[in-house]
DNA sequence: CCGCGCTGTGGGAACGTTCCCACCCGGCGA
DNA sequence: TCGCCGGGTGGGAACGTTCCCACAGCGCGG
């Protein structure tokens, strides 16, 4: 019947016959308390079930403990589900040992964009983690201008000027491609991925650059663009294949697109990996159910949330601290599509 | 140099000339402003690019305006990730039209489900959202004893006291094995998911109940019990040949079952679907990469999110609404493995 | 012509915390 | 013995909002 409103420091104040600064002292964990009071505080707190109301403090300290995770919700569908997953995970995991709150945001178009701007605007969290940022990314540009503490998932370009965390794009592919002239390939074409992203202008980039390493010259006739979807893989390879008959191998710049690319080989008769290879890019779990088994480049995304976080966690901390940027390391994995 | 401040509902007030009564009741949309007043308060709130601080709002409403998922993380892995994908787009969609935040809180283990009820108990959350409980879930009883509104991704049982959204788990897995049983096969076995968990148990019930409807005695030697995983379902498939090598068609409980099932027939040298055919459930990405493509029930998962949001915000909004419970009908999707 | 009610308004209090400051007290050095 | 210092403490103010209430002005009915 009668609605029992939840104790607050003043009842445990009351309790542990001390004053409210007293209680707020134990707990944040101030040097300056008494033994014997502390003591008392924290059997009060137990009594009473106390749960400091985070709202209040929030109010004063200027702090939500909460950060947002902003994701663009086009490149939360397809096969990229595996990708946020992952990443969620990482993030997720350094952020609760320290009490931090996830935010989890999936815009749709540019109006919730707004929205989201305006949310972060209203003071309810202290940093952003953006994901997966186009070239010409607004909402990063307003951050960035904001002053609020941001860290990208990728980069917007190779002069990125908030902190970001990404995998070595260029050197993944550029691995995956020099692995398929090594197996003695002569015609290696790509697919690209959406090249307003970095991703996709990075893992160009690595294939161009595999072959200059072979000491080869790269035949530009064989990039053709894609989109990062399935679909877009198909169509790519088909008209690579129209277009270069005689190619003999593919370095597509996601699973998903080598998906669509083996679908369309097999359509067309060729062999994989007997009359044309195929590697792809991320290792989702598509890539050990596709037929041929696919060869891809593994990407630490669980690490790369984890670094994400912690690295928001520090520029929050200290007000000004350096930009981080991070590279981090990604792996061949051969299947049996190469 | 100077660290301006943000513009508080005071500062708004002052340049419209009018109380801060008033800017709150413009902002908050209450009737009795004149019209006067609320052009000069719109124009002062525009020309300050003022925002309101929610989180000081909140410590006087004492609602946050944000609602927390809460996933366990060993669900969030294998190849289960398009289903929380999904339903984080459906949860997502609804919370935005009206403006609340999703908070994602992804549970290791025992401790951090403790730290969270200490979140939640922290009054940062309106609401929360509870995805894939076992049948003795402590977290959902005690969101039961505190009273704070909940809706599940599920279902404890049957008798379930807390509002749940669940996709039709019995009427989907009676519709797969009914179809197995119609295309002839006799001896139909299941490999059931984790069966501490209402959807475990209700797939199974459902192959029971399609071989009652079709006037058939079910063979109890044909089930034999997985968790959900890749490799539950191969151990689960093994054992099953041994032990019945007679049998002639799957049903699985999940997707990923279904594709470690798929991988250890094909090992055994039986074909799909011409020796055994092999129905899974679920319908995620993998189910269509498989070899061969593998038949499936298509769950509604966005659907399911978009009403479990739409089931708590109501709850929220009226004190002690009733509870609610929503079953949403499934697909039978028929591929090359039936 | 007076009061009553209704519309529009604004100031004070409250929400639950932290921070600043003032205070008390005991020990120690001069 | 006195003054100073520093550890321990508590009360007041502030954070930015909403809600309660009081009040001004005005029209209208008795």
């Amino acid at each position: 019947m009668s609605e029992r409103r939840p104790p607050t420091i003043k009842t445990v104040a009351a309790r542990a016959g001390v004053g409210r600064t007293t209680v707020s002292r134990v707990l944040n964990g101030s040097e300056l308390v008494s033994a014997e009071a502390r003591a008392r505080v924290l059997e009060a707190i137990k009594e009473l079930n106390y749960v400091p109301n985070s709202v209040a403090r929030g109010l004063v300290t200027n702090r939500t403990e909460a950060v947002a995770l902003v994701i663009p919700e086009s490149e939360s569908r397809l096969g990229s589900e595996p990708f946020f997953a992952a990443l969620i995970r990482g993030v997720s995991g350094v952020l609760t040992e320290t009490g931090t709150q996830l935010q989890l945001v999936l815009v749709r178009d540019e109006s919730e964009r707004d929205q989201l701007t305006s949310s972060i605007a209203t003071r309810r969290v202290d940093g952003v983690l953006l994901v997966s940022v186009r070239v010409q990314e607004r909402l990063a540009a307003m951050l960035e201008e904001m002053g609020l503490p941001t860290v990208l998932a990728g980069r917007r370009g190779e002069d990125e000027r908030l902190s970001y965390v990404t995998s070595d794009n260029l050197g993944g592919a550029t691995e995956a491609v020099a692995h398929l002239l090594r197996r003695g390939r002569v015609r290696v074409a790509t697919i690209t991925g959406s090249l307003d992203m970095d991703v996709g202008h990075s893992r160009l980039a690595g294939w161009r650059r595999a072959h200059e390493q072979a000491g080869r010259t790269a035949d530009e006739s064989l990039v053709e663009a894609g989109d990062f979807s399935e679909e877009g893989g198909r169509r790519a390879m088909r008209s690579l294949l129209e277009r270069a008959p005689a190619l003999d191998a593919v370095f597509a710049a996601s699973d998903l697109m080598a998906v669509g690319a083996l679908a369309e080989l097999r359509r067309q008769g060729r062999r994989v990996p007997d009359d044309v290879a195929v590697v792809g890019f991320e290792d989702s779990v598509l890539a050990r159910h596709t037929n041929p088994p696919l060869s891809t480049v593994r990407q630490p995304v669980e690490e790369v949330g984890r670094a994400m976080a912690r690295i928001l966690l520090s520029e929050i901390g200290e007000a000004d601290a350096e930009r981080q940027r991070l590279t981090l390391p990604t792996e061949l994995v051969v299947r049996e599509s190469s």
